[in-house]
DNA sequence: CATGAATGAGGTTTCATTCAT
DNA sequence: AATGAATGAAACCTCATTCAT
């Protein structure tokens, strides 16, 4: 349908953006190329560990060096400096999201199925990877000092073609008399912060916290469409 | 009625707490101490601004001394260390909250005024006073790294307080028919996620935006009371 | 007799040098400048309780200021600095050991009645004044820094003065055949550490060691004159 | 005899404290591990000269850095701060006295020979390591701090297992007559001053003496043995 | 490529001294 | 004379980055 054909571009576009470059996806690299990626990816699951873990200030190259059973020195024959692997690890994370968002958006008709999956993925997601579960709550407060940091341009850019197809969905929605007449951009923003800011909460108000990822979901998502109030 | 006689034990316990302590409280002191206090309190203005923009581990005590026209010893005449003037800016932000807080639970009978008026109060707080808003969206990431860091426990206990306060108000109003039946907690939870969480998301993606307030505090109550979908 | 002629002539000089300058000594000096010196005289003993605790470098200013309960400034109305506190309690202490170092001269008139009674005498004011003792160690030590320090040259010049004093007696009871024909200044020096040392490293070996003075007087003189072996 | 079965048995005793370890001992350590020791040694050569100047407070770690021609970060890859490396320094110091004053014990037998070895061996590695013969001087006045002073334990518990072997050989002597009945603990006391305070004391009094190790030996000991009177 | 020793800029903290009151 | 807040030089220590092996 239209929707599809919208997710096939946009799916295109954040291809060509490199937010979904993956090891498998071209088949010509050789042996010694492939191993590197794989090293590539070692060091940064070790690091993503950590920065969810310590933060970035006070995650020491030393740690990643440790964890990742690699010496110091050759983590600078793969990336440049400590910020450049805090943004692959971010990447990473952001590839996973997107790789979601993308399946679901085609696989969904209606705003309220495209809501019920997303949420249920991404607070299953969170689940399943804790670690970078904190580190998008972190990046959210980090992304403050922008101003200082090259290469966030590059990710929030990312950030709005998503916001882009869902703003047509909304949109769509509203047309349709599926939902009430809303300003599609903030709804956006108060969806999203009712998932990775909820489990936040939840995560610091009790440490040890067993997510359920089908009791949450369902309370997140009878709030977003009917409310609290009994009419 | 019962929930200002509750309210009321509740104000002089968080009193108790220290978290209401303030300069003008106290008549007795004198002119020195004033003037200590007044001091003090100029160096904890130029700290939230730097903590702020720039993050605890990015703020320098030379970028405290210089912003607050004090050399940098004399700022260890007021702190033992960086890190407690930290804490105090953030108690300082807590204090107006718990004032902010108490007035409203006395002022409100029904939970639906009581999130009519502490979210438009809460949201005009952000406005007036953005470098407090936005230590309290770094706070919230920031302790998370709390194993390490003394004094978080009272402040997180200070949390628990408000927290109980606003479950016996919700069970009430689960009685009173004048909510759906959910479970407490996670309605806090959710509800404090739609504040502070959307601002940010709102800050982050709209760099110099000037919040509405009405409209914002009448867009977030739309969707808590109501939800989205048309039935 | 010889000796006491001898004092006599020693004792003015001292005096010349000012190290014999006590209060009571000028009756020319009105209230005012008695009380000056009243209140130098309490900074100087809490000075030397905190040097001989701690130390030169680890005694702080405001720690003279707190025990002596008086403002930090004011110290610098007595004192020009923190070194000048420090040498003004080293020479109270060597007053206090010139004027005993005097009086037994002139109350001796054997070698062996001099050991005997400054041996004995100083080892009582090490007991009575433990803290002076200490500063005496500290003084030893500290000593080997004089290239750095001014101020050092007066007191060892006083050394000088009371090692003259001894060398005569000693090369007198070589003459009577007293004692074996030793080097004088050697005997001074095996001496001197025979005291002080030796009562240091009881101090180290047992904390608070009650110090026994006749046992102790009687056990470095039966070694000093009559040595250990059986003939 | 029994004298070499006994100092046998302390000679483990002490290697096993680690207070005689050494580079030689263990054969097994590669280059690279030799390499570092040696570097490590450098440090601790030019940190010896510099505290021996200059006392512990007074020399900064810059000065190490320098005088041993690393940079300053370099020391911290060896020591985890400026007092592990003071106590480095002192340790090396008190292992080489440890293997002397092993040496000496199996190669004597009576105390007086005990006596006549260690006093000249000991005046002789003074004069050949003149900064650890200061060194040893300032730790003796710097151990009263050592309430302060993590690190001291281990290297006091080395006195007391040197001070007991002495104490056997003086009762020892005792019982065989050779010398007078004198309480144990007391001489150790007085012979330890009767050394390093003594020479101290030369140095103190004159800066750029030339030590006669014979002449001084000599005299110490004839004190030590006969005293100073003509019977 | 892999390594980790070496580096020094940059951070926090201390404290003797000054000086306005 | 007495005070103690203000000061900043100087100390210790950390850690991202380089580079010789």
């Amino acid at each position: 349908m239209t929707c599809n054909s919208q997710t096939k571009l946009i799916s295109s576009t954040l291809k060509k953006n490199g937010f979904m470059q993956t090891v498998n996806e071209n088949k010509k690299i050789g042996r010694k190329e492939r191993e590197r990626l794989f090293k590539r990816r070692e060091i940064l699951l070790a690091a993503v560990d950590l920065f969810a873990r310590n933060g970035f200030e006070n995650t020491k190259l030393d740690d990643i060096a440790e964890a990742s059973e690699f010496g110091k020195g050759t983590l600078y024959n793969y990336f440049h400096n400590k910020e450049e692997i805090y943004f692959a690890s971010i990447k990473q994370i952001f590839d996973d999201y997107c790789e979601m968002h993308e399946r679901i958006l085609n696989n969904t008709e209606t705003l309220k199925e495209y809501f019920e999956e997303t949420t249920k993925s991404l607070i299953q997601y969170c689940v399943n990877n804790k670690s970078s579960f904190i580190m998008l709550v972190r990046f959210r407060t980090r992304i403050m000092d922008r101003q200082k940091l090259e290469g966030f341009n590059l990710l929030t850019g990312f950030y709005e073609q998503v916001n882009q197809m869902l703003t047509k969905r909304i949109k769509q929605a509203i047309k349709n008399n599926e939902i009430r007449k809303v300003d599609s951009e903030s709804l956006i923003l108060l969806y999203k912060s009712m998932i990775i800011p909820y489990l936040h909460l939840n995560f610091i108000a009790n440490d040890n916290l067993e997510i359920d990822v089908e009791k949450e979901t369902k309370f997140i998502l009878s709030v977003l469409f009917n409310g609290i109030l009994i009419k």
